[in-house]
DNA sequence: ATTACTAATATCCGAGTAG
DNA sequence: TCTACTCGGATATTAGTAA
């Protein structure tokens, strides 16, 4: 990342230029856009759209042909990796922020599906220790939701398989490592994991998180106290 | 992406303002720098670095305290889901764009691994055709290859399991379903898969394709022909 | 319709400097 | 040292057009 392949202030509205080009490519890999809808993207002027246009070629971002009047443009690879540099120093920068949770009284459900037998010896195989029967139930708002389901897709998870008893069918469970720790307490992480449960797509974005130790006496936690979720990266 | 979530021409200074901040997160979610420095991140000078500064805390991305001289910066929530945002942007257009590969005449290995019974069984069961024995090897160039590397992160791979026989160890073996055509022929479109085997790092960006039909006749591929990849989001 | 030039104007930047 | 103000000069934008 500390690489110089960074876009400098004169290529700004430039580097915006491109991101909402490469928006409106079509199957073909052809943009077709007129300088005025562009404006319009863009919020400018037709002028001032026509001329970034112009800077994009001259930088070699894109290629285009006037064709008579209108123009067909297409990215060039040195503009395609522009757009995944920025992506992929996103994705770091991404990394380095941790997941805010708030603890939550669950309903104890968590718990219960833990301690059967069916799961619970795959958590003690696949997790290597032997959890706590019970999860920690922790509430977190939409921008941690959608920030630790981004950061989730980018690992793969520790899939504890579902089976069937007499009774009834036990889902797939899908489990995330994490560390999780008192925001004014970092030497104290504790190992843990995520659970995803196939088909309990908990309301209001609560997570259960599964642990060696009973989180709550360990970290001295009572309900609406702040924790720091940081996933590990496998 | 078409919801109104992106930036706007007065805020592209502030984006990358913020983007330069991110990079420098500390682990305790903390960023310690003073305009100086910050003005040389952003290669601007130190009023106009202070000025972003201020800047960002008007519009609620970054919090800070002034303490004494130093200033301590913290992203705040809406600040990390401008980065979130256009992380998930970006990748929505890296998704839209193909990847272009080269028609090279391979050495004949990968064929010959295809065919051995330990894997063609499971390349049949778990791709669903019974595969050509033999492999289209694709030269990509660096940034078509930097780009499909990032795209496979995003997906799944079907994984042929190692074995081994009397002789010696056969390594597991990872396929992403694609679709492969000519750029003049969208309409013939051959599913396919990348093969991504664990110890042949083929030098030189040489990726390898296995298919159901002969490829080369198929679509009338010589040498240096060139390939359209588009990968199968799963 | 287009794209894009020129000239007028709006905006931004940084030197100087204060607190 | 820090941060951040004012203000003149630099830069970018757009209105008016041409092609």
């Amino acid at each position: 990342m500390d690489e110089d392949n960074d876009i400098n202030p004169e290529n700004y509205a430039n580097f915006f230029a491109l991101y909402n080009l490469c928006k409106h490519i079509e199957p073909k890999q052809v943009i077709n856009i007129s300088s005025v809808e562009f404006g319009k993207v863009l919020k400018t002027s037709q002028q001032t759209a026509s001329r970034r246009i112009n800077d994009l070629e001259k930088l070699g971002w894109i290629k285009r042909k006037l064709e008579g009047k209108a123009q067909k443009i297409v990215v060039t690879k040195l503009g395609a990796d522009i757009m995944l540099r920025m992506y992929q120093n996103l994705k770091e920068i991404l990394d380095d922020i941790v997941i805010i949770g708030y603890v939550q009284s669950g309903i104890g459900e968590g718990g219960y599906y833990v301690s059967i037998k069916g799961y619970y010896d795959q958590f003690q195989n696949k997790l290597g220790y032997n959890p706590y029967k019970g999860t920690l139930n922790l509430k977190l708002n939409d921008a941690n939701n959608a920030l630790l389901n981004e950061k989730l897709k980018n690992n793969k998870p520790i899939t504890i398989e579902g089976f069937e008893d007499q009774q009834r069918q036990y889902g797939p469970v899908d489990c995330y490592e994490c560390l999780i720790y008192r925001p004014d307490k970092m030497d104290s992480k504790q190992k843990a994991a995520i659970l995803k449960i196939e088909r309990t797509h908990h309301k209001g974005n609560i997570i259960e998180i599964l642990a060696e130790d009973y989180l709550r006496d360990l970290l001295h936690l009572v309900d609406d106290d702040k924790i720091v979720i940081e996933i590990i990266k496998n």
